[in-house]
DNA sequence: ATTTCACCCGCAACAATGTTGCATTAAATA
DNA sequence: TATTTAATGCAACATTGTTGCGGGTGAAAT
């Protein structure tokens, strides 16, 4: 098992997701921390607290991906299954406290993983 | 209203997306026409098809976007609110004949679109 | 069939995004 | 404090997506 390092970088990074209160992207973490980090050390740190299980991966439909920290997770079972929500006006996405309604597979498929993202107006901006 | 305009270059990859059977992504297309089309043609006529109400974008939680032709859909009203389902062994992305459970947001939030990726082993891999 | 017009294609150049290797720095433990 | 090794920064590269423009081509009008 590979040893986990505390840095400056990766704890700027945790505060900063922290601070923000949404999920942040790697473009919009690179802005924000201006130059006292490098790029490729951003995606690096994200790659980490992904594995780390502190942060995890929101795919939204434009393609893009934004890092959000779990709330209630550890190494062991991630359980970040809830919907993400991403306003069209501010562009913020949220995690909404709630488990994804379960669909019916047809025969023979075997789920693994569910991605539920609702896009509109956040309550903020309306 | 601009005109639209059928092209050899457009019925070739509609015409793939038919065979394929499934959503393909640019850089699938890409290979599969060989040299037949150039990469930005590819882009710009992707874009077309989901402008013009052919086909539709699927993002999956690896950020990568493909898209499916639709079934059902009209320049009026797309009706592409299904679920997906993306395989993680053959990496085929197949549409669900079915509708997208709804949850119910937080107050004042207003939704517009939603998105439901399943990914796991489908029937054929198993 | 020919002309005409606007859409579309291919090419080049660019922009944005993500990855890899390596020398240096620094965190954690003894 | 010395040692070990993860983590950083830099450079260079790879991939992915975008824009402008001259020339080609579909489709409607003549």
């Amino acid at each position: 098992m590979k040893q986990v390092r505390t840095t400056s970088a990766k704890s700027t990074i945790v505060e900063t997701l922290e601070e923000a209160g949404h999920a942040l992207s790697h473009a919009e973490l690179y802005v924000i921390l201006g130059n006292t980090c490098d790029r490729v050390t951003i995606y690096r740190i994200l790659s980490r607290l992904v594995e780390e299980g502190l942060a995890h991966r929101v795919a939204l439909q434009d393609g893009t991906v934004k890092f959000a920290l779990c709330e209630e997770c550890n190494t062991e079972g991630h359980h970040h299954s809830h919907p993400h929500f991403s306003c069209n006006l501010c562009s913020t996405v949220t995690c909404l406290t709630m488990e994804i309604p379960v669909v019916i597979l047809p025969k023979k498929f075997k789920m693994e993983e569910t991605s539920y993202v609702i896009s509109g107006v956040c309550a903020t901006c309306r």
